[in-house]
DNA sequence: GCTTGACTTAGAGCTAACTCCAACTGATAC
DNA sequence: GTATCAGTTGGAGTTAGCTCTAAGTCAAGC
């Protein structure tokens, strides 16, 4: 596969693409002969993996430093293990956040509805 | 309130509070004869409200739209109410999309739980 | 009246994560 | 064999959201 039809089908910009394999969250890519990148399905799971830590805030550091234990094989399992098991954590939190937030603007709305219902209101902020 | 004190009170810093001003999310705070910063009890709640905004991502263009509004009076309200609406429909989506990456995860950590007790197997990433 | 310390401003600098650009190369169509 | 087009590289530019710096002011304590 090409770079443009990995862009395609994981919708991320092939400049996006090259930029996280200079990033090193991408490695090993194969060439053709005329060293134009050929992904594999496999690349593709990865970055489709990348894709979707990264849209919830994994940082590229995090995730190289994923990638980079990797690297060094099945001994780095636990230390892969325990660097996911922390995002997993903050993620938890800021659900948690998300959540309280999203009542809040719910709560915020119902107030507004009122107001609007009574055509003499105002609110405070 | 000086300026300090709404920092160590919201756990904001002050240079982050006049860039708030600056941009327009605060407006109209109270200064003393000597021109520093006099913040009332209600101008510490609105910067709550913004920090908990901000904590959950929304733009500090959306949330100077919002005061901005604001300052229009009461025929904003309509306005104001949909503008907080939609902000709350993508704050939803994130929350979706944070639950399935946490759920997906959590399937991932359990994958490296078995892979570290069998002893013998490595993942694909 | 001088020092100290918290404040003021305008504007520069920083970081993450892209995004774009220029110059080049290699394969394909005609 | 030359035009076209998709790819390549290194490096510059962009954006959001702060964060820092320099130079200055003001009030309080001694």
């Amino acid at each position: 596969m090409t770079i443009s039809e990995v862009s395609k089908q994981c919708n991320i910009s092939p400049d996006t693409l090259r930029y996280y394999e200079k990033e090193g969250l991408i490695t090993d890519i194969n060439r053709t002969a005329g060293g134009v990148r050929d992904y594999t399905e496999q690349d593709c799971k990865q970055i489709e993996f990348i894709k979707c830590m990264r849209s919830v805030g994994l940082s590229i550091e995090v995730l190289r430093k994923y990638f980079e234990l990797f690297k060094k094989g099945k001994r780095t399992l636990k230390a892969r293990r325990d660097l996911l098991a922390t995002e997993r954590e903050q993620l938890h939190t800021r659900l948690t956040e998300l959540q309280n937030t999203l009542n809040r603007l719910d709560y915020k709305i119902s107030v507004y509805d009122k107001a609007i219902k009574s055509k003499t209101k105002e609110l405070k902020f």
